[in-house]
RNA sequence: GGGGAUGUGGUGUAGAGGCCUAACAUGCAACCCUGUCAAGGUUGAGAUCGCGGGUUCGAAUCCCGUCAUCCCCGCCA
């Protein structure tokens, strides 16, 4: 008895609080709700609220002269806790609001926002909005761009896991440099130097020997010194890596796939996010365009009349012209190309059998830029000692990779999405750096 | 790494040798307005025009340097 009386005197001291956008279910109750300022309309007579918290934003109407008065003495973004009753009102915005607020004070911001977070979009140019990042992510449309990515790692996740690939973490300080570049980030370890990794590429293959499937959302750095719209130097790769596969076509399948879960999660898990940005979900047919290389020089000469049949590599702008074509005449916002010369392509990928001087690299070009690499891999170890050898690296950078191979590996490829550029050009946005978080680039190290 | 452009109140812009003691919008402050929803109205505060040097009687404006930012190419996710 006395238990039930203590659980009863609880439940009134403390309301369960709800989310600005569980108002529509609370009519008639009192309820209670938590979130930051985000604006402030005051009319003779009454004084509207807006409450942001994370899932939306609320209005609380306020008639009492002195508590609005109060609030007037607060900045936008000040912290309350409001407990009021919920009025279904036909000229409020979302048709319900809260009347008789009792508002408390969480935190009271002392200085106005360097950005005006409550405007329908962020007027401020991109340097000012990455300066102010802390606060400019607040902006609804900011943060919609995150909840996307968020759900583009759940659905890349989601997918790969219900075919049996098992998630990984590899190490971000290596001791040698993946491609063997020089555009890595070195590091002071210890006695030593180490790199930040680049990839988790010759992890995710060694992992194959163990689960044959494998997949992985990390950072990769890579310290080219460009300044792009399209390249920032610490981005997030969504890596897969599957074994027994037959040819590169297996592996360009399951890119496919996964990119189509990737757009169903998002619509699924983020439909207030896609139509705050009112974002169109790529076509992406059944059967993706696929080109191979040399075909796809010979489709940018007939489409420009420029001579590139002699190109080893496709440039930026040859891309863009292979975007437009696949969206013209397969009605596909990706093409993929594959059998890139072997020459261009990292030591570890599979040359092209009935001829060695393509391979079974492939590039998934989304509205006209790169946006994924894959290929099938190497997988015998005499195969691997020939084409470092080739390209003259030494195979002391590699012990441990080696050793897989040296016991057994199936044919197996794989591919990495850069984070990033799909929200870019999903989101229609001209720089990468506004789908990420805190942008790490050649001048930017803060915040 | 190569090339091009731009830096003006908190934010976004205008001004392109003297009209600038720097304009407009928005934010901020004060007041007015019974329902706003990018509210509206009146008044006010807020910028040594990125920084350093030069040309000129006179520079936000022209020149040089420097720093920052943006764009294109190369390379890549």
């Amino acid at each position: 008895m006395r238990r039930g009386a203590v659980f009863y005197v609880l439940e009134v001291l403390t309301v369960e609080r709800i989310w600005t956008t569980e108002l529509a279910d609370h009519v008639g109750e009192r309820v209670l709700l938590k979130g930051w300022l985000h604006r402030l309309r005051q009319l003779s007579h009454v004084t509207f609220l807006v409450l942001r918290d994370a899932q939306g934003t609320a209005q609380i109407v306020i008639d009492d002269t002195q508590l609005a008065a109060q609030l007037a003495a607060l900045q936008a973004e000040s912290l309350l806790s409001i407990q009021g009753e919920v009025v279904a009102e036909p000229q409020a915005p979302g048709g319900v609001e809260i009347h008789q607020p009792q508002i408390e004070v969480l935190v009271a911001v002392q200085e106005p926002p360097p950005l005006e977070l409550f405007r329908p979009t962020l007027k401020a140019q991109l340097p000012t909005i990455l300066d102010h990042a802390p606060v400019a992510l607040r902006h609804l449309r900011q943060r919609a761009i995150f909840q996307l990515s968020s759900a583009a790692m759940n659905g890349f996740r989601d997918t790969l896991r219900a075919r049996k690939f098992v998630e990984i973490q590899t190490p971000k300080i290596v001791g040698a440099a993946t491609e063997g570049g020089a555009n890595v980030f070195r590091i002071d370890y210890f006695d030593r130097s180490a790199y930040l990794s680049q990839s988790p590429q010759l992890y995710k293959q060694i992992m194959v020997g163990v689960f044959e499937r494998v997949f992985e959302v990390g950072p990769a750095f890579r310290a080219e010194p460009h300044d792009t719209p399209r390249h920032i130097n610490e981005f997030v790769s969504l890596d897969a890596e599957i074994g027994f596969i037959r040819d590169h076509f297996e592996v360009m399948a399951l890119l496919a796939e996964v990119l189509r879960g990737v757009f169903a999660t998002m619509q699924q898990e983020a439909e207030t996010a896609l139509a705050q940005l009112k974002v169109q979900l790529p076509m992406l047919p059944e059967t993706v365009p696929t080109l191979h290389f040399s075909e796809a020089l010979e489709l940018v000469a007939r489409e420009t009349g420029a001579d590139v049949t002699q190109a080893v590599d496709l440039s930026g702008a040859d891309e863009r012209v292979l975007g437009t074509w696949a969206l013209r005449e397969h009605n596909s916002d990706f093409v993929f190309v594959w059998g890139y010369p072997t020459q261009q392509r990292a030591f570890y990928t599979h040359p092209d059998p009935e001829r060695p001087f393509y391979s079974r690299g492939f590039d998934l070009i989304f509205r006209g830029l790169e946006l994924v690499s894959g290929a099938q891999r190497l997988h015998r170890y005499e195969e691997y000692l020939t084409a470092l050898a080739v390209r003259g690296m030494p195979t002391e950078s590699f012990v441990g990779y080696l050793e897989a191979f040296r016991h057994g590996m199936p044919p197996h490829g794989g591919f990495a999405i850069g984070l990033e550029r799909l929200l870019a050009r999903l989101i229609e946005a001209p720089n990468i750096r506004e789908t990420t978080l805190f942008p790490r680039d050649l001048t930017r190290l803060t915040p």
